[in-house]
RNA sequence: GGAGAGUUGGCAGAGUGGUCGAAUGCGGCGGUCUUGAAAACCGUUGAGCCGAAAGGUUCCGGGGGUUCGAAUCCCUCACUCUCCGCCA
């Protein structure tokens, strides 16, 4: 949420900044309102003003023993009035936090303007010798390679569940689960992230906190037995709400947490696209980095979090390249978003495998995470950053892709090795 | 699942219909004293919203009700604790 302050005074700049997402706040609109909301509160607080000051009259005469019908009578007629203007002022309220809400975030200057991802800015490849490399070779897709070794199947699981579910067997599977425990321990052990284990269900409230409500109710899967239940889209949601309604002293942040956990994600209205393999399923794991921390340190807090994602890539040995998302294309909460994309051989193509985004006080305004500040003793919002580090069933599609040797056997990378029983191929026969 | 007890400010803990945003203690902050610190003493110390300000208003787990007036009474939901049962 954007401060409604700033709205007010700065309207023009922050509606120039919008538009170059493709947003538009409508002034008039915007200003009826704002000041039908204040005009409803100004009246309403001067009836409540007038009920008090008689009721206190009251108790004060009775104690004297002294008639009070004249003062009940009008407080019961401004009870009336009362009850009017509050109904009003609860639509009033409403109105205006809907508007408010569906205002997507400011950008930062460094984004550049564009429609779409074509308009995306690569900063930097990992390494073009590498991918000439790998690109010599005959790839085959990850999924077609999983089902020739029988370690990989889709059709068990559109039977047992639906499209966009798979089962990976025996080796596979634990190179997932052994990519998981490494991306953790290496945010754990070398870049002072705690780890949390998350409810992967959560009510509206912390989804409207980071932002995914009441927009994007569409992307995510509701629980219809209970009221108010989601499944988590991505671990940014459970591990930023641990923020929420909190006061930090200075001195606890930054606040880094990581949790390995599943997302769910309904992928509407992606018929058609990825239909194949792990690279777009309504269950997958994903290691996500969130931070809270001070206003003044989120532009480095970024550079960091996109480090150890690269780490991960790195080392992994995977080509990647670095791309700032342009204004059209970065996330409806997002202040600023760079994606790591990752080379898939048999798409000749990159594909996003981690997004890291600084959300400036955008969630922490909607969820209320400040901070004590030592020298104003004020209280002020936080910034709150995510991204992930990384997604798992991309980063196994990835290695499966790019580690595939003539014979058609797979390679484990070296640093996998010891989460896999020192095993060192995974071989075709 | 059954029975009972709770939920009050950063924490502990009073308050059972009127001047209570809330006693008291601890903690925090400022000061006196001290070479410095501790102790002692004095003062101060919740948040949101409206307002240029003065000030006003709301908040005692959430929601609703009774009343001229609710932290206090009633209903309801959530959560916590104790006992019993069941269970990974």
């Amino acid at each position: 949420m954007l401060d409604p302050k700033k709205i007010r005074e700065n309207f023009d700049e922050i509606n120039s900044i919008l538009n170059k997402r493709n947003f538009i706040i409508d002034k008039k609109k915007f200003e009826s309102i704002d000041n039908n909301r204040k005009n409803i509160i100004a009246d309403t607080e001067s009836l409540q003003n007038k009920k008090n000051t008689i009721s206190k009259e009251i108790g004060i005469l009775k104690s004297k023993g002294e008639e009070t019908t004249l003062q009940t009578e009008s407080v019961e007629q401004i009870n009336l009035e009362l009850k009017e203007k509050q109904s009003l002022l609860i639509k009033a309220e409403d109105e205006y936090n809907d508007f408010l809400l569906n205002i997507p975030n400011i950008l930062h200057k460094s984004v550049p303007h564009g429609k779409s991802d074509i308009d995306n800015k690569i900063i930097k490849y990992s390494n073009d010798e590498n991918l000439e490399k790998m690109t010599k070779n005959t790839f085959v897709d990850h999924s077609e390679i999983g089902k020739l070794l029988n370690l990989y199947d889709q059709d068990i699981a559109v039977k047992m569940s639906s499209s966009r579910f798979s089962l990976l067997f025996g080796s596979f599977a634990q190179l997932h689960r052994a990519l998981g425990s490494f991306m953790i321990d290496e945010h754990i052990n070398n870049h002072g992230y705690t780890e949390v284990n998350v409810p992967l269900i959560v009510n509206s409230d912390s989804l409207l906190g980071t932002g995914q409500l009441p927009k994007f109710k569409d992307d995510l899967f509701e629980l219809k037995n209970k009221k108010n239940f989601f499944l988590i889209p991505t671990a940014e949601v459970p591990l930023t709400n641990i923020f929420q309604n909190k006061i930090f002293d200075e001195d606890e942040l930054p606040t880094k947490y990581t949790s390995l956990s599943y997302c769910f994600r309904s992928e509407a209205g992606s018929y058609g696209k990825d239909t194949k393999g792990l690279i777009r399923q309504h269950q997958f794991e994903k290691v996500e980095l969130v931070n809270a921390v001070m206003p003044s340190k989120s532009d480095e807090a970024l550079d960091s979090l996109l480090n150890c994602a690269e780490k991960i890539l790195q080392l992994l040995d995977l080509p990647y390249r670095k791309v700032l998302l342009c204004s059209g294309d970065t996330g409806f909460s997002s202040y600023i978003t760079y994606d790591l994309e990752v080379w898939m051989p048999s798409q000749n193509s990159y594909r996003e495998i981690s997004s890291c985004s600084n959300f400036g006080d955008f969630q922490a305004r909607r969820l209320n995470s400040k901070y004590k500040d030592k020298s104003s003793k004020k209280k002020q919002f936080i910034h709150t950053l995510n991204g992930s580090g990384l997604a798992v069933g991309r980063t196994l599609a990835a290695i499966i892709e790019n580690y595939q040797n003539k014979d058609g056997d797979i390679e484990i990378p070296d640093i996998l090795r010891p989460y896999m029983n020192n095993m060192k191929l995974i071989k075709r026969y």
